[in-house]
RNA sequence: GGAGAGAUGGCAGAGUGGUCGAAUGCGGCGGUCUUGAAAACCGUUGUACCGCGAGGUACCGGGGGUUCGAAUCCCUCUCUCUCCGCCA
């Protein structure tokens, strides 16, 4: 969400910068300042009405104290017409603050002046490639074959137990999942990243806060007996532990990391692109986030794109980086980078992190602020997070890659933590 | 699932109709003292919005009501805690 402020006194800068992301903003904007106008109009009356009526009943109270009560009686009449003009306003403010929020969330946020002009993911900028793309046999499998071969991953079993895209693992499947997670935790704590297990279920209050709700509130699976939701993400969580709260500017950055299994319906995504481990009801992620100082949040970005691109490297897959464009942008995000690693058998770059600079819009809807020393008013923090990584298509990446006639090579990274070093 | 208690500032905790944005303690910050620190003492210490400013308004879990006036009374919702039962 964009400060109304920030709009108020920016409006052109608002809608040139929102073109780039192929938004015409001149209308939401111009109609949020008539309202904003006349809301600040109306509660500076409101206000000296009020201050009018507090000052009455003070005189009331005074006034009964002394035992003058012909007097109080009489003051009391005249607070009936201030009463109502009161009601009058608060009424109109509480309707034109509501119209003028509605506008406002409308509003997806500023791009960095580094996302490029486009329309969708074929102009999204490749600013880094790595690895050669393996020359593969005739006979390479893709990784659900692969996955079926080896008895790594029971699809059907998946729709027996749950449904499609909740997929079962099992045996050095299921320890190539846990190695993973185990591995990307530990290369996060080692780069300072404090651990958290959250909650799988958030209430409403966080899901507004990162901006699931009420935008994408389909996406997620609503436990509507408790009016709970399962996370789509660990961001969800991870990043609402800071909602509320004024941080002391020296403890910034906070740096977290946590692994959580991630929940999305994919409603409407049904039939492209979900053979195998390609989209799922129900993966694996582990996530970085960061709550940043605004002055320091594009170089911490920077950061982030520098650890993901360390465990696509270590894991010995070719990997490109892609600046999103403006029309691949998500709306929340001020700029993103993506990262793809090449998916040998099925030919194709499968996106398995992205990494965003949200800069102050999630943090103005989780009031979350720091303070600066010795300065009185408090600022809002940046947020930063990404994938790091998401399992699923990493998985697919290494069963596709390192297929050999003997079995599936494990990289040499993973060994400690898978325990072998080939599934044959 | 049954029974009960509660929600007040960073924390603890008073306040049951007016002078309460809110006592007191702790913590934080500034100062005195000290070679330095601790202790002690003094002062200070919420957020948002409106206004050029002086200043004003709102907020004591959320919403509604009573009243000239509500942290305080009434209704309602949510959440938390304790005990019992069941259970990982």
């Amino acid at each position: 969400m964009l400060n109304l402020k920030f709009i108020q006194d920016n409006p052109e800068l608002v809608v040139e910068k929102l073109k780039r992301k192929n938004f015409d903003a001149s209308e939401i904007v111009s109609n949020i300042i008539d309202l904003n106008t006349k809301k600040n109009k109306l509660q500076g009356e409101a206000d000296s009405a009020k201050a009018e009526m507090n000052k009455i009943s003070k005189e009331i109270g005074m006034l009964f104290r002394e035992g003058k009560h012909e007097e109080a009686n009489a003051a009391k009449e005249r607070t009936a017409e201030l009463k109502e003009n009161i009601k009058n306003f608060d009424a109109d403010f509480a309707a034109i603050e509501e119209k003028v929020y509605e506008l406002q969330v409308l509003l997806p946020n500023l791009p960095h002046e580094s996302v490029p002009v486009g329309k969708g993911e074929d102009d999204n900028e490749v600013i880094k490639q790595v690895g050669e793309i393996p020359a593969m046999d005739e006979k390479a499998l893709p990784h659900w074959e692969l996955a079926a071969k080896y008895n790594l991953i029971d699809f059907e079993l998946g729709v027996k137990l749950t449904g499609a895209g909740f997929p079962v693992y099992r045996g050095k499947g299921a320890q190539l999942q846990r190695a993973l997670i185990n591995f990307f935790l530990a290369e996060a704590s080692k780069a300072g990243y404090e651990e958290i297990q959250p909650p799988l279920a958030v209430n409403e209050a966080s899901g507004f806060g990162t901006g699931q709700l009420p935008d994408k509130e389909g996406q997620m699976y609503h436990i509507t007996e408790d009016n709970l939701y399962l996370i789509p993400t660990a961001e969800v969580p991870v990043t609402n532990i800071y909602r509320d709260v004024i941080l002391d500017a020296k403890d910034l950055p906070y740096k977290n990391t946590a692994y959580s299994a991630c929940f999305r319906r994919e409603a409407g995504s049904y039939g492209k692109d979900v053979r195998g481990l390609n989209r799922l009801h129900q993966f694996d992620k582990v996530e970085i986030v960061q709550i940043a100082h605004p002055d320091k949040s594009y170089g911490i970005l920077d950061e982030m794109v520098a650890h993901v691109e360390g465990l696509v490297a270590k894991l010995g897959l070719p990997y490109r980086i892609l600046r999103l464009c403006g029309g691949d942008i998500s709306f929340a995000s001020a700029l993103t980078f993506d990262f793809e690693v090449f998916s040998a058998a099925q030919e194709k770059w499968l996106e398995v992190s992205s990494v965003s600079n949200f800069e102050s819009f999630q943090s103005n809807r989780l009031k979350l602020r720091f303070r600066e020393e010795g300065v009185k008013k408090p600022q809002i923090a940046h947020t930063l997070n990404g994938s790091a990584l998401a399992l699923p298509r990493i998985v697919a990446a290494l069963l596709e890659n390192y297929q050999t006639p003997e079995g599936i090579k494990i990289p040499e990274v993973l060994v400690p933590f898978t325990g072998f070093d080939m599934i044959s």
